[in-house]
DNA sequence: CTCTTTTTTTCGAGCCTCGAAAAAATACTG
DNA sequence: CAGTATTTTTTCGAGGCTCGAAAAAAAGAG
């Protein structure tokens, strides 16, 4: 069961509550606060004076919304952006990027960096991250000391805790304590994140109409990856980042999938697999990397013409819409967001995936089912690790020690 | 956002926090409640004197547990049985239910009633239900106002809020919005619920230790339902009650399935599908009913002999392994309790499933996912029910009012 | 310049939880 | 059997938090 509510926590989950609610909201008033919070006028003055004294909060003068009405004008309240920092770290395939992104949201600095990530040996790769977040200390115009986190993201499998990256199709190997490596080396707190779990959180901050309580992230890249959210929040698997939606079983025994297993959607949906069956290559042959580049060539051959690259587009569909059916039978259908190269290419998909998702158990939502479209995953997920590296600052400002204990769940 | 926390809250959800407790663990002593909740001895000895006062825990006194211990004895807290009382109902295939439950779990009355749901026209299957349930209140020993809840639990899909029957197989009417009819006729509140939900449910009070935060309930019976607990709570579908296991394509285009589609699941692996394979029908043969004993017996033969009947029931046990195996790359692996008369043959079906689970995502854990088997489902099911009835009283009987407003979601 | 309207702050009241100390209830000891 | 030690439970005052009401502040309207 989870644990009582002691009186001290009262104080800390509304001041939770009060930055959530700046942050979302913008430059929301006393007023506005206190009424999507529903506590009274007292209690949000008093909350916000002290947030504002302690310099994480401040206050965004008259003008802004032209006061046409009467009475005294709402003063908004906004985040200070030098109430701290955070950084963010994406590795990819073979491109190393990290960002300093203030308190309220905006980059402050960035650098970018190419590098070949599958020849790449652990000790080097790990040394090429700590390096690139070392450069970004040493700059004069930073102040170390005002970075209060480190969230880093990477494509591949991560543990349920955030800690460590446990298998990657960017690199050989396996089991990389990134977060501890961060931490050690800076004394920052750090977690490593995966790469379409910060696609999803991006997108319900890029457009938190659309991408609400339930939606769906899917990356169309080399691999086939899943950023799930349910009831508003990211679901993750219980001992890893979960969603491994790439690796459902589509034709049992099918294609063989990078993965080492045969039949997954990734064998048929994934660069390698469009590239391999567009090639008309054998559906073992080994799965071998392919540009952008080649896979936009790909596509504009299969627009043109009804050949093998067309149908190598249509399995990749089909292979996606069972297994989107198969996910909707679980968790009922929920808008999707295609992100990544192949994400252009969605006209190429659409038809042969909704075609399967109509003979599957999401079949009669078919046509009421969206699917939205972004070619480049990268802004997204650092976007995503910049949200998720600020929520936790949110909750660690505010709250000095007093955490929850472990406890049992409840009924 | 979730709303702010409000000063009575704080009460409320500690008042919770104990009864929870005192449900949870039997007779425990107030110190032990304390240690368990993390609240301090005089808050729980403050909020069990009021609880008492109120007539909803009891002291129970001394005796128990043999006190060898030195100082003054623990003194165990129950839950008071006359506090209130709920009532269960389950539908299921030709069989009706109800039975009536004290605060503190116990049977007290019962009624059960075969009747042909498969052709019930839809008044007359409603008005079972209602007269079952007005039986028990018309029962002299029964005070009518000691009950506080109903739950009703049904084989088939429910809504998301617990409110009506969406579909089931058990008839073939469909969308009946039974908790607002019991509500309506008697004037309790009641919910309506899912079958394997209620499994689950029932799994988790009945082993905690095994059953606790994270795992998987499948009903192998005419159909193929799944109710599943993660990270300690009932996953359910955004819309419906979810988890529709048995929908999930195992082979697309494959076998027919009683939901219309093909190659489901539970096309391979409900009973109907065992049988047709077994006789060498056609897998686009219509689904047919069997019954239990005819089930046992086809299970026997397989035994016997390495026939279409043992055959039979290796597909299905490859359907439920990739099945799993797919479901396993979502959520990760977890304890898994079979239940139904087709887990009688679990032995049949188990060297197939784990083969296939060995060739999917779940596959590295495949030996270590262990599986328990229950042929029974309805006590399950009406135990379900009742914890979930007892739940609700549990959380209305101390927070009179003052429920949470909706709100949005939190980073 | 005064009145009206709206936002924000102030202030006392009422709860709630906590820690410390007291009270209660039993086993151990000689 | 009386006194001591030990453990559980209750009591009591202190400190904090939120709330509602009223006051203060800051504009536009007339």
């Amino acid at each position: 069961m989870s644990v009582g509510i002691r009186h001290d926590d009262l104080r800390r989950r509304n001041r939770a509550m009060v930055i959530s609610a700046v942050r979302r909201a913008g430059q929301p008033s006393r007023t506005e606060i206190a009424a999507t919070t529903g506590l009274s006028h007292s209690t949000i003055s008093a909350i916000s004076s002290d947030l504002i004294q302690e310099g994480i909060l401040t206050e965004s003068k008259p003008s802004e919304t032209a006061s046409l009405k009467r009475g005294r004008p709402q003063v908004g309240l906004g985040l200070n952006p030098e109430a701290t920092a955070v950084m963010t770290v994406v590795l990819s395939l073979n491109f190393l990027s990290v960002a300093v992104i203030d308190y309220a949201g905006q980059v402050i600095a960035e650098e970018q960096r190419r590098l070949d990530t599958l020849t790449m040996p652990r000790d080097e790769l790990i040394g090429e991250c700590t390096a690139i977040v070392r450069r970004r200390f040493e700059d004069p115009d930073l102040d170390v000391r005002s970075v209060a986190r480190i969230a880093m993201g990477i494509q591949g499998i991560t543990d349920t805790h955030a800690r460590a990256m446990l298998w990657s199709p960017i690199t050989s190997q396996t089991d990389i304590p990134f977060a501890d490596i961060l931490e050690g080396e800076f004394g920052i707190p750090a977690t490593m994140e995966n790469d379409c779990n910060m696609m999803a959180v991006a997108l319900q901050w890029r457009d938190p109409e659309r991408y609400r309580d339930d939606f769906i992230a899917i990356l169309l890249s080399h691999g086939i990856g899943m950023g799930l959210v349910l009831k508003g929040e990211l679901f993750t698997g219980t001992h890893s980042s979960g969603g491994e939606f790439g690796h459902m079983i589509h034709r049992p025994g099918g294609a063989l999938c990078r993965c080492g297993r045969r039949g997954c959607v990734e064998a048929y949906a994934g660069n390698y697999a469009i590239w391999r069956n567009a090639r008309m290559m054998s559906e073992d042959a080994e799965p071998a990397d392919v540009g952008d580049a080649d896979m936009r060539a790909l596509a504009a051959r299969a627009r043109e013409s009804d050949g093998p690259e067309r149908e190598a587009y249509r399995k990749a569909g089909e292979a996606l819409g069972f297994g989107l059916g198969s996910l909707f039978a679980l968790i009922d259908p929920a808008p999707v967001a295609m992100v990544g190269v192949s994400a252009a290419a969605f006209d190429l998909i659409e038809p042969a995936l909704r075609e399967a998702i109509a003979q599957t158990a999401g079949g009669q939502h078919s046509k009421s089912i969206s699917f939205d479209t972004e070619p480049n995953e990268l802004p997204l997920i650092r976007e995503g690790c910049a949200m998720r590296a600020l929520g936790f600052v949110d909750q660690e400002i505010f709250a000095p020690g007093v955490q929850v204990k472990p406890g049992k769940h409840v009924a």
